[in-house]
DNA sequence: TTTT
DNA sequence: TTTT
């Protein structure tokens, strides 16, 4: 029942280690800066010129928990969720705004880098909360084990 | 040479007419305020629930020109572009940042409209040879008429 | 547990009604072939040129009840899915590959036209019995409450 | 000047070594074989069931001379394209379809293999400037060096 | 500020 | 035919 199509789709690196926090309702939280870059020869000097640009991503639910496990400062990562602009208040009591990529149980995050768990891909699921608490303590979680069988076209 | 994907997928209707401007080097620039907007039932309550986002896009060059011809407060509209924070300076001399959707040559806008006249051509291309065939000039056509006898495969 | 993107989008038109099942789970399948196309100057000539690609659709579940429900020839729908191959056998019992862009619960589709319901679609014509299901009549829903005051940063 | 979208986003692993031809006309084309895999745990066996992709992708021009240069049987790479179903005639003279996903100058492709390097990132910050600066000429053969410096503010 |  |  939603009109409108609300989606970003990234892929850059880690500025530094997840932001992790638990919600009262015991679900997580990561927040991530992740940068994406962009270059281009000028074209009067012929130079190289790099653009560098920095998102805010948060991640909620189960993929928050595997941000906090697996990412770290400089992963790589793919991620695909909406945008959301929010209203929040300076210590001096003045509103500001910020956007961030919101990733939630219809977004998806994956790691890009040599070795990785990832997440298989849930359904869907209603918001994301706000109010937010404390970290947690990543923890080393073992490889899972893989299958397959495929039928191969070409 | 660019490493790093920052790209933005929306479908939304424009809150107000766009608002064009021509820069310095002559090329046109076009803001528009766009709302997505997704709904869900609550799972407490029953009720549902609807929540609009509004985007910022700045469109620059050929789709900015076609924006401020075509589009209007309402219109329904497709725009692929990137993210970009930007800094600017309020009246005050304070600082703020604020996230737009850039849609410039190697983004794309797309009226969803009835009636219209969309995208400006895609750059230069090497296209394999294809079953083609001649369209006439476009210029406020009636409808769409979306029905053809392309050659249909299945 | 996934690692790899296997993405599709698409806004094109319905070339045909969709083609709803309902498959021996309970689950509803809708078939539908959308038309998308693209035009550009030719350098040389100068003349307009027009190309209609034809895409295969399968969706599944909600989403198919919904396009049967909803869809028919010449609507202009948002597609998002993942591409899959799948090999099928023809009548005389040669082999043959077929790709589709599947839409299930982790995808998307949208309606683009104007208003969602459709008038009822015409008496079903004398068939053979199939295990097809005639799309349910388009039944008039009610408008989703307006609730949300939502905050608007701009 | 064309009503539609068609796209493809897919990140994988080449099956094999990309198959680079020259056009009559100069440009490049390389055609190569990309797996995607998706994974998911089977509701009533609980074990974890895995399915690839295999998806043809057909890259034209610089992109194309790129691929032949840098990507090898295994590579994980980033592409965009659109999708197109295309007839051909098989040995005995009977028609087929197969459908790729094409990667020309709208397109993109990216290795997200080795050294897409992250670097050493500064201590985090609050707000998300976005700087630009000069990068070094790419070589061109090795590998693609794809790395920086990248001031980073968080 | 949009739209359904 | 890839990868984890």
């Amino acid at each position: 029942m939603s009109h409108g199509i609300n989606k970003a789709i990234l892929i850059g690196n880690l500025g530094a280690d997840p932001d992790v926090r638990t919600l009262p309702s015991g679900d997580a939280v990561a927040n991530i800066s992740l940068a994406t870059s962009e270059s281009w020869t000028d074209r009067s000097t012929g130079e190289l010129i790099e653009r560098t640009e920095w998102h805010r991503i948060a991640l909620f639910g189960k993929v928050a928990e595997i941000a906090g496990d697996y990412l770290h400062k400089g992963s790589r990562v793919y991620v695909e969720g909406k945008l959301r602009t929010r209203k929040w208040t300076t210590a001096e009591g003045h509103e500001r705004y910020t956007t961030e990529v919101i990733v939630d149980a219809r977004g998806s995050m994956q790691m890009l880098d040599g070795r990785a768990v990832q997440e298989p891909a849930p359904p869907p699921k209603p918001e994301p909360p706000k109010p937010v608490r404390k970290a947690r303590k990543p923890k080393a979680r073992p490889e899972p084990a893989m299958t397959e069988d495929d039928d191969i076209p070409f």
